[in-house]
DNA sequence: GAAGCGTCGTGAACCGATTCATATCAGTGG
DNA sequence: CCACTGATATGAATCGGTTCACGACGCTTC
């Protein structure tokens, strides 16, 4: 692939001036600049990234840390920041931690080795165990956390309200009559998952319900968590008439639970999810949920990002909190008066 | 952050023995080695990557073009293909096409620029149009292409057999007494929906059952036309009584469909799918369908595409082929005898 | 016509690795 | 004692850009 210095040659110009041509600086007469573009079309010359790199120490490349691109929740933020990140000439590079903490760390320890401009981030787990984010946030290469932000850690964000959205979600179904509500949650060492459990909670002190531990199940986000804990939650002496699941995953696994016993939704339960239910609209009943603006959020993390790295690691962090919405199916329909068994 | 010079300053050794420490060169001995590892890792030194990649013209990045990361085929291809990469030191940089031409060119465009040391491709429909196709095989440049293979180009591949799979699928429907099998196609550029056209039809001559163009619609891979070719079909005057759904996202249209028109599935209307349906086993009917290794073929992707790598262009272009499974639901129950209305 | 001032271009230093011809040195054999 | 060998270590050239001090040149101005 051709050079710098062909481009100059066949131009009849110095390296310097095609430099200057390229980045477009103001001291280049038109009559130059020109004819360097059209020995740059004829030669399909592309100036080489690495050696750009080298001198700039600019790498124009920005790493995301997801816990898995699986789970559909994902892709539509990975979406959402490529396609911010690609109008700004950013490359994306994205990896998988399935939610390990030693994952994480070598994701972090990769990305950085290459010198990434910036960092998206979506914590795993950690119980505690925070030093290498620290060691990360105090090395210069600006961070944005995506939904989910570690503890005590000051740090760029864009979240989504989980206690609201989830205050939201519960306040519909006791509206709905229900005042068991079971509810399926993640990990609680992740923020994420307590705010959700917050939001579900306060809806029903709100109410002055009591409430009943034994109605709070506790998994990790995934598909068998979900089927689990839910088969655990109806099998179990609570009789709920409705359940709450924390994320789209676990809703599918909940949802096979359900049917396994031979339930119907809603006459015998009720179900309403925090995020989006895969496929949901297709299959009945259209369940009740949550939905996160998860593109927006990955969009708003690279413009977040950008503007952290002209404006340099001195600001406070800025939180930015996405709105989410209710939408309602027929997963939750009113409770027939006749109350008891 | 440190650079090499620094490291060989504090070991008491030139550059070039510290870069030969790095590269593992037996030339060095173990004192110096240990010597220089030990400041390696107390300067916690990272080699630069972009040094590297300009002297050595690699920059150990694979470039991944697909579709839409959105739709849940493609992450499972990713991932595999990211896991894959990672274990030889390689990262992965995705762009989404929405199986647009220009943007298909624009994406290899970009990566071509940033000299990735190889790239995985999923054509996007191009209607003949594979100039750029040409030119990017012709540059070197190592390509595999993913889960389809454009017309009349010699490139390595991973596929599936989508001839044997959509056969195998529909022969099941012929088995449960269907007769009159509707089917909802992609977009017929491409050779995975042709090829899986070309299943059904396989099938049904083998019964020798005439095929009708009646019952057959192509649309382009998305859930929206899914819903819109199955109204189609079912409120035309075919009357079928199954329908085969050549992708996954389109069966969630055409699931969509069949509830509003009120039928039941599989009572009033079968549906078989090639490809897996999100959420499936989550709802009534469990779908039956047709699963693809897709994981596996992002993760063969990568072997085959070192392996070109490091064979050089010159063989013969390797096409791997995976098998598929078809998976038996409820959504395909036997046929009730009594036929005629 | 000398001095001064913009406007454009030039070219060498530099970024941080790799690589290879060359230097150093201990040991061996004649 | 010298030549030679094998094992190690060195350092300069190189990759392909960016950047900036400086030079060349044409125009004014007095």
């Amino acid at each position: 692939m051709a050079t710098i210095k062909e481009v100059a040659r066949k131009a009849g110009v110095s390296v310097g001036t095609v430099s200057n041509v390229l980045r477009g600086s103001t001291t280049v007469s038109q009559t130059i600049r020109e004819r360097v573009d059209r020995v740059i079309q004829s030669l399909d010359y592309h100036p080489n990234h690495a050696a750009r790199s080298l001198k700039t120490s600019q790498t124009h490349l920005l790493g995301m840390v997801i816990s898995d691109i699986t789970n559909p929740f994902f892709p539509q933020l990975v979406r959402g920041a490529e396609d911010a990140a690609i109008q700004k000439n950013y490359l994306l590079i994205a990896s998988n931690t399935d939610d390990q903490l030693e994952r994480e760390k070598r994701a972090l320890a990769v990305l950085r080795a290459r010198r990434v401009d910036g960092i998206f981030l979506v914590v795993a787990p950690n119980g505690g165990d925070t030093e290498h984010l620290k060691k990360l946030l105090a090395s210069q290469i600006p961070v944005v956390c995506l939904d989910r932000v570690p503890e005590g850690l000051a740090v760029d964000s864009v979240t989504t309200d989980g206690v609201q959205g989830s205050e939201m979600c519960v306040r519909h179904l006791l509206s709905m009559g229900h005042r068991k509500i079971g509810v399926i949650v993640g990990n609680l060492q992740l923020q994420t998952a307590r705010d959700r459990l917050r939001g579900y909670e306060n809806a029903l002190k709100e109410q002055k319900i009591a409430i009943d531990p034994g109605l709070i199940f506790a998994g990790d986000f995934r598909r068998e968590s979900g089927y689990l804990l839910t088969k655990q939650l109806l099998l179990g002496n609570r009789k709920p008439t409705a359940v709450f699941v924390c994320n789209g995953m676990m809703a599918l696994g909940a949802l096979r639970a359900i049917q396994e016993l031979d339930l119907r939704c809603p006459e015998d339960i009720a179900v309403a999810v925090f995020d989006e239910v895969p496929a949901n609209g297709s299959f009945r009943p259209e369940i009740t949920c949550v939905v996160q603006p998860a593109y927006q959020m990955g969009y708003q993390g690279v413009e977040l990002l950008l503007s952290r790295m002209s404006k340099g690691a001195g600001k406070k962090p800025v939180q930015i909190v996405l709105p989410s919405e209710l939408r309602i199916g027929d997963s939750t329909r009113r409770r027939p008066l006749r109350s008891g068994k």
